[in-house]
DNA sequence: TTAACATATGATCATAAGATCATATGAATG
DNA sequence: CATTCATATGATCTTATGATCATATGTTAA
């Protein structure tokens, strides 16, 4: 820890007691990685409306074609995507396959974006 | 709306009230962009790194190189990204700049995130 | 069991985004 | 006011990822 490195402050800026007590009690970097790798599949617009959608309803493929407007494929293939993270569950019924939210947590991070950037919108 | 594509469930798949009643009420385009683009700057395991250490405390852009043992210009790289996303806001201080979260929705999406894949990885 | 339909998926291509390097800016101190 | 130190940023290169195409899988009904 602390380790001396040659392209950084090595001089008087920095605070041992502080960065001490953080590296000692931060989320462990599984933790740190698997969130990301939750928000990045969160992090893309069409990915998005899917989950906008499905915030709103269960939806077959089918109807989550005719909501956002795109082909079969390129909707197939972002489910895949949140399928994988973990962000819906799917259930099969004949030919079609339901998507849902995975459980509420999923909501919740909706909802709180949603409050994030529409405040940030205001001022 | 349910306009007729032809690479797509053409049949007798599809829920037409349920397609309405989802496209009248689904949140804006606008907000889904833009919820998506702060969990897009969110997903990153360098940034989430970052943000787990100023979910402990406010630091300056030594301590979190020393923290996460990555060089200045890469943390600043990513410093540039959450700050352009709201996530996080500065305050300079001398030479030093201090980096904090932005509001309590940043660490109550990280938390929410945690919990998330906290309890995926168990069953 | 064949045809039609709903969904999934491998391959390809174009674009986006992270790490690094070099350098710029701006504050404090001798 | 020149130097040192902390931070920021443009350019480049490489890799990751989304859309599309073609096709595969699996289900139902004729």
């Amino acid at each position: 820890m602390t380790e001396n490195r040659s392209d950084i402050c090595l001089g008087q800026c920095f605070h041992p007691e502080i960065v001490e007590r953080v590296s000692g009690s931060m989320a462990s970097e599984e933790d740190l990685l698997a969130v990301a790798e939750l928000f990045k599949a969160l992090g893309d617009g069409t990915r998005m409306s899917i989950l906008g959608a499905l915030l709103r309803s269960e939806l077959c493929v089918c109807d989550l074609t005719l909501i956002l407007k795109m082909n079969q494929s390129a909707v197939s293939q972002q489910l895949r995507v949140l399928r994988g993270a973990k962000i819906v569950k799917s259930r099969k019924e004949g030919k079609n396959v339901y998507y849902s939210l995975d459980d509420r947590h999923i909501s919740m991070l909706m909802e709180t974006g949603f409050e994030h950037v529409r405040e940030e919108r205001k001022p």
